[in-house]
RNA sequence: GCUGGAGUCGUCUAGUGGCAAUGACAAGAGACUGUAAAUCUCUCGCCUUCGGGCUUCGUAGGUUCGAGUCCUACCUCCAGCA
């Protein structure tokens, strides 16, 4: 069983520490998103350096490349990437329901690879292989997302990955097992809990997890901010207070990490940050600013005066302006550490806010800040 | 000086008689939430009550119902010859 101890509860909030084969992730933590085994314009030496704790890899796209066999034969996600901490794969349900073409069953996922035109299968099964071979700390089970807003499909989406969790789990406990005689590491399976925005669903998909008795939670399927704290009321006081859950894709918006953590979760994953990063949108205190915009041009101030990042330590706005404008890959680089470091840092401080007791504070200071309310 | 070629939105460029005129770049702005995203969208002569109006293809004339496009002169640039 994957260990967690919570040092505080807070409400629905909790203070923990994950300990994983890999190493701690102290909690809430936002875990950087390394779809490709990377962080997008960063080495794993930059990410330990600007504070991340963990990754989240993706295994739809591994299995495209370079497959899950090659990453077993380097050691495993954290060998092969060198990052030597704690990782998460996601299962690559996700992935696979945005493609065109997809052919879903109750038996499998079929896609067409974008890359060659292959033709790929995932079952529940084989994403737990795959996960296992990629050798991450946290695997999510395979889930279905519904092609529609509508209840019936949402109904209809999260049965199924109840079904397919069923699946996941069985499967999980003979990898488990034949890991065991190996006298391999330990890997640990988080469910998915699905619903959409239907609060009556959410509760019968987080009771349908937590019967389940997995080493955590992954809550999937969270799209809008608004409401969003409805539904993490509703699913986190369902699921067991001693298990980790993780809030899938979310925290691109800097008040969903402080929604998420307020309401009883414990890690995060987005590739918001990088993304945006790379096009040339950056977080400060006051707001996201667009670098490229012509008003920097002049500015030789640092892009956010409090940050102790290697961006803002070294560089000024000018700059950054400068390398955006002629598509400098320093710029993504900068961009990226400073982004990632500034999520990151968000939540460390969520964090020492709940254990310190100045959470509210904390969270109204920066939220009025922010978005200049 | 002679001969040939060329001048189109900031730049390069399409356009050989028929609707401000192609494409790229640059520029201006926006979007991005478990990454087919170093991506995508919009604007890009001036004005506008969004119906449209006005002024434009080196300059000045001319032919024509109509000219970036044809004719004449001039200006500038390029190549070759002196």
């Amino acid at each position: 069983m994957l260990k967690f101890d919570i040092e505080k509860n807070i409400g629905l909030a909790r203070v923990g520490v994950i300990h994983t084969p890999h190493g701690d992730i102290k909690t809430p933590a936002f875990v950087g998103a390394a779809t490709r085994a990377t962080v997008k314009a960063l080495t794993m030496q930059e990410m330990d350096e600007l504070g991340s704790q963990a990754i989240l890899a993706n295994t739809y796209h591994l299995i495209l490349r370079p497959g899950v066999d090659l990453i077993k034969e380097a050691g495993g996600l954290a060998e092969f990437s060198s990052w030597h901490k704690p990782t998460f794969t996601d299962s690559g349900g996700f992935q696979i329901f945005s493609l065109p073409d997809v052919k879903i069953t109750e038996e499998s996922v079929k896609f067409k690879s974008y890359l060659d035109g292959r033709k790929f299968e995932i079952t529940p099964e084989s994403s737990m292989q795959a996960q296992w071979a990629i050798g991450a700390d946290i695997h999510m089970a395979f889930d279905h997302l519904a092609k529609s807003e509508k209840y019936q499909d949402m109904k209809e989406a999260m049965e199924r990955t109840h079904r397919w969790l069923d699946r996941c789990i069985a499967e999980n406990t003979k990898l488990a097992k034949q890991a065991t005689k190996n006298h391999e590491k330990e890997q640990f399976l988080y469910a998915v809990v699905q619903g959409g925005d239907f609060l009556d669903l959410r509760a019968e998909s987080a009771k349908y997890c937590a019967d389940k008795n997995p080493d955590g939670f992954g809550i999937g399927g969270v799209f809008v901010a608004d409401g969003m704290d409805e539904i993490l009321k509703t699913v986190n006081s369902i699921l067991p207070v001693d298990k980790p859950r993780h809030l899938l894709g979310m925290g691109e918006e800097p008040r969903d990490l402080f929604i998420g953590a307020e309401f009883g979760c414990d890690t995060f994953d987005c590739v918001g940050p990088t993304r945006m990063a790379r096009n040339g949108s950056l977080f400060t205190l006051d707001g996201r600013i667009n670098i490229k915009n012509a008003k920097f041009a002049h500015d030789f101030t640092p892009l956010m005066p409090d940050c102790d990042c290697e961006c803002c330590k070294n560089y000024t706005r000018a700059y950054l302006h400068h390398l955006f404008r002629t598509d400098e890959i320093t710029a993504k680089v900068l961009a990226s550490i400073h982004n990632e470091h500034f999520v990151v840092s968000v939540v460390d401080k969520i964090r020492s806010s709940l254990l310190d007791g100045t959470f509210e504070t904390y969270k109204s200071e920066f939220l009025a800040r922010y978005y200049h309310k």
